[in-house]
DNA sequence: ACATTGACCTGGGAGC
DNA sequence: TGCTCCCAGGTCAATG
């Protein structure tokens, strides 16, 4: 489910909820995501101030004042934000309680997220600390894409889906972008050239906000915090749209399958260059 | 160092 | 109605 405007959508949601108060209980209802959690996580987080909420890549960190919980929404990851008196559901998993009677109620069917507890920097946390740069920030642009495009014989849906070049590009958000940009998700990195560097940063950034102001994508499981589906699916032009036509020239729509993922271009717009 | 594949889970839909 | 099979928004770990 979430990728990068998911993710942002979850913690806008989050943050106002969340704004001065204290974590005043923690309750695990399961032993393990993807990763075992910190058994004691409840007694280290008791009355922890909230200092911030962030997003780094598809991370959330919830910032206490002794520590940080890392957040990963994984595949069917949502937050709810509620009160103690909403009945639990299947898959909820964790209940954040705050000093303000709200809950940040964390349910994830497939149990594919994580949720992890560090007191040192969180950005320098082994999963944290070899991502890329923000791609909605200035460090992401052609310059840089280029470079981690040299010498990579990988197709270039590949590397701008590989956290460590750029975190946040998902399999929904990668063939749109690179429909925006025109470049077939088949060409090599190496093959990528200067011009279609810039197009293809311009085209995430563009995608990724877009996706933000309509409050993510939701196919199946994801909800914004608020339980409201985001409204991005209805603007997406190429991804699980296989036998439609092109917006741009009418052609129809291919689904092909990369990495193991769906892929989806318009083979006429997005024309491989060798 | 890079590229590819399997693994982790559950649920929903298609097809029989 | 119920079974089996396939698919799904992510990404780490192991392999070549």
């Amino acid at each position: 489910m979430p990728e990068l405007p998911e993710v942002e959508t979850t913690k806008n949601g989050l943050i106002p909820a969340a704004e001065n108060t204290k974590v005043s209980d923690l309750i695990v209802r399961c032993k393990a995501l993807r990763w075992p959690i910190e058994k004691n996580l409840s007694i280290l987080t008791k009355n922890q101030p909230i200092i911030s909420i962030e997003r780094r890549g598809k991370y959330l960190l919830f910032r206490l004042s002794n520590g940080t919980i890392i957040f990963h929404l994984g595949m069917s990851g949502h937050f709810k934000v509620c009160d103690k008196s909403v009945p639990l559901k299947k898959h909820d998993h964790i209940d954040i309680e705050l000093s303000n009677g709200k809950i940040l109620r964390y349910n994830d069917p497939r149990r594919f997220g994580a949720c992890l507890w560090t007191e040192g920097d969180p950005l320098c946390h082994p999963l944290l600390v070899d991502i890329g740069p923000e791609p909605l920030s200035r460090a992401f642009n052609a310059g840089y894409l280029l470079k981690n495009c040299k010498n990579k014989k990988a197709n270039i849906k590949a590397v701008i889906m590989n956290s460590k070049v750029v975190p946040g590009v998902g399999n929904i958000y990668a063939s749109e972008s690179l429909f925006l940009a025109k470049i077939s998700p088949l060409t090599k990195a190496c093959d990528l050239t200067e011009n279609q560097a810039s197009n293809l940063v311009k085209a995430i950034k563009s995608v990724l906000k877009k996706a933000i102001k309509q409050g993510g994508t939701t196919l199946k499981d994801f909800s914004g915090t608020d339980g409201k589906p985001g409204y991005f699916a209805q603007k997406l032009k190429v991804y699980g749209m296989a036998g439609h036509k092109c917006t741009a020239c009418n052609s129809e729509i291919e689904k092909i399958v990369l990495q193991q993922r769906a892929t989806y271009f318009c083979p006429n717009c997005q024309k491989a260059t060798n």
